[in-house]
DNA sequence: GTCGCTGCAAAGTCTTTGCAGAGAG
DNA sequence: CTCTCTGCAAAGACTTTGCAGCGAC
């Protein structure tokens, strides 16, 4: 029986609810409940960012030393997460792919591409013309991502 | 100096003007004109899909075979193309990049996830939308990319 | 002629797979 | 106990790089 230390702060319930869908998808599909899925699951919970295999390995390695988790491990795990729809994969402009919980909370980024700062937005009128758009087609939306590039209003002056 | 035949239909012109804007940044940077980029952006203009630089490849072994261009020249002349602005480049689910002419009309990408195929859109209400945002923020918009992640119509049966 | 370009093959990255031992159920 | 998981290392898939000869300018 896998056991890790769970001290988070006030977020423990919405985790545990996590953890319990988890548990419930394997469960359903005779896969067997490691510590390494569990410590995998609560890192990319954790993480404000998305995360890279290689980003989230690294975290791993540092967060647990103890477990040695291989890459390879990451990869089967995120692909499992990734098939059930509990995770769900970006690929952005350089190679690779980025994950995230599918769980959080959707923006959107602009960018300014002179000092570099970021900000997040998120407009309804547009999460919806992007589902009209995407049920006209029969299209069935995952995810997705848009970036707006310019100048902000600091580096116009 | 390098030569093919060009024989398009009522598109030449247009072929022609971004053969031309393709020779002045070679000629900008110091940079020479051979045939194999003229076939690689030839290709490119004329294929309607979005191109991975494998299937690019085999394009230009079908069409050109007497050149026997290699792939890494096609690489190579992608990221050219793509530093010059003159390509975009996609990435979606799978591993790899996609490529396809900048110069065409503007649009956003709706990728299907399963099988990697690309349908592009273009919605007034959004860009609408998107100017506002910008403008709400004092921000000064420069060019902007959304591509929504989902499954497409037919892998979904 | 000069110096960048090309094809080839070798070297890198990133990701997946085979396998024998470890461990959940 | 059984049968899945895991870590390791080897194998794959995709991309980049080094080099000697070729070719645009």
């Amino acid at each position: 029986m896998p056991t890790i230390n769970t001290d988070f702060n006030d977020k423990t319930i919405e985790y545990k609810q996590l953890l319990n869908d988890f548990k419930n998808l394997l469960k359903d599909n005779a896969l067997k409940f490691t510590i390494q899925r569990e410590v995998i699951l609560q890192t990319l919970y954790k993480s404000d960012e998305h995360l890279t295999p290689e980003s989230l390995h690294h975290l791993l390695q540092n967060n647990f030393p103890d477990l040695k988790i291989g890459i390879a491990t990451v990869y089967r795990t995120l692909a499992l997460l990734e098939d059930s729809q509990m995770v769900t994969s970006l690929s952005f402009g350089a190679q690779g792919k980025k994950y995230e919980l599918g769980a959080k909370e959707h923006h959107d980024h602009m960018i300014c591409t002179s000092c570099g700062d970021i900000t997040e937005f998120v407009d309804e009128e547009i999460e919806k013309r992007q589902d009209s758009i995407a049920a006209k087609l029969g299209f069935k939306i995952s995810d997705h991502s848009m970036q707006i590039y310019g100048i902000c209003k600091n580096c116009q002056k």
